[in-house]
DNA sequence: TAGATTGTTAATCGATTAACAATC
DNA sequence: TAGATTGTTAATCGATTAACAATC
């Protein structure tokens, strides 16, 4: 029998909150708070203590009872816990205007992901330096990955070659795909895709204006 | 007593699966289909039946029992629903690359969200034009707003500048904010706000990079 | 000690899924 | 008719919230 890996069995609603737990405390280490109760962490964030304190209970034993938590113990943790206690090598494949932006974009870095290759199949791009990184050519892509030993790609290419980069991405060993081209990707088992759809998005916002205008006219009625 | 408006007291995860039944529906209607059951749709997003039929039935009767959904029907019910049955303009608010990306981001206009204006503070980039839409002096933005009558606003502003100009929209009459800035931001009732936080996807997807790395080392151990 | 805090389990709440009558 | 389908309610599942013992 197989022993359940720690801390890995989570639910998706719990993962999202961490980066906005750990942006959080970052903003209190700066300020030079050292202890923060559940309660103050919690409020800050506009959520109830005691999900906060379930969800760091996946992980087991940030602080003892009674005692708050230090600042300076759980941000390394949930470094720990996300993956990013070490920088996390990233390439971005698209170099278009959105890919460009990206690349452009210093929090990337600073949170931990560096960019270490731009890729394109435009050829009056290559060359183009973003933030020091040259674009690159599609034929470069597989080696700078393995070389770089890159898990994560920021995928910003048109839809109908979206597939097909995947597919080359998965071969060369990546096995975590942000996906901004609004098409849904088929990888295999162990590799993990995360959809950033600007369109759903901007349509939810659209359906609630579109309520929120029919509730003034009802005022008005 | 209110009567309540019908179809805007719905689960959030139901509103951010209607885009999806509507670009969906749309592909099957550009390729000539003309009926589709909850199966199939349901199939085709992996989704059970059961679960979009539940979804359609805040919004009640897009077909009869025992007769399958006509895609020329359904599509200009959920743009209703939606709230872009009519194009709804758009600005811009902040021109550096992530607003630029997105001024240039041709799916907007498709989608139903024309950009009707583009603003910065930066003198250098005032006049650049951007698919036929200049950049403007914020100046400029409160007296765009009304005379487009804008009411959803993108905001690619630094995180520093956009409370101050969440604020000037929100009194020049936006109610929908589409919020690119990795700030929350306080706005009074009956507007509403998405965050697109990007450093939050990019991190739950290490979270599970991390987990699948790792049970990679458990089955070589 | 008294008040506050965490870790942990139980209760509640809401979303997903199943079931099925009515209909074609 | 028989098989398939929707609309709608009930059952299930999972996430959030509350409660509280242990601890400081």
């Amino acid at each position: 029998m197989r022993k359940k890996r720690k801390g890995c069995d989570v639910p998706d609603a719990t993962i999202h909150r961490l980066p906005l737990y750990l942006e959080k405390l970052k903003l209190l280490q700066a300020i030079g708070v050292e202890d923060v109760s559940s309660r103050q962490l919690a409020e800050s964030l506009d959520i109830k203590a005691s999900q906060l304190r379930h969800d760091f209970h996946y992980f087991g034993g940030f602080s003892r009872p009674g005692r708050p938590y230090q600042v300076a113990k759980l941000v390394p943790a949930l470094e720990q816990i996300i993956g990013i206690a070490e920088p996390v090598p990233t390439v971005i494949v698209g170099a278009g205007h959105l890919g460009q932006a990206l690349a452009n974009y210093q929090n990337l870095d600073v949170q931990g992901f560096p960019v270490r290759g731009i890729f394109d199949v435009n050829p009056k791009l290559l060359g183009l330096e973003i933030r020091g990184q040259p674009i690159r050519d599609m034929d470069e892509m597989e080696a700078l990955i393995r070389k770089e030993n890159v898990k994560i790609a920021i995928l910003t290419v048109p839809a109908s070659h979206a597939q097909a980069v995947t597919d080359r991405l998965v071969a060369a060993g990546v096995v975590g795909i942000f996906n901004f081209a609004p098409t849904d990707l088929k990888v295999p088992d162990g590799v993990a895709v995360r959809n950033e759809r600007l369109a759903v998005g901007i349509m939810a916002l659209s359906f609630k204006v579109k309520c929120i205008l029919q509730g003034e006219d009802a005022d008005l009625a």
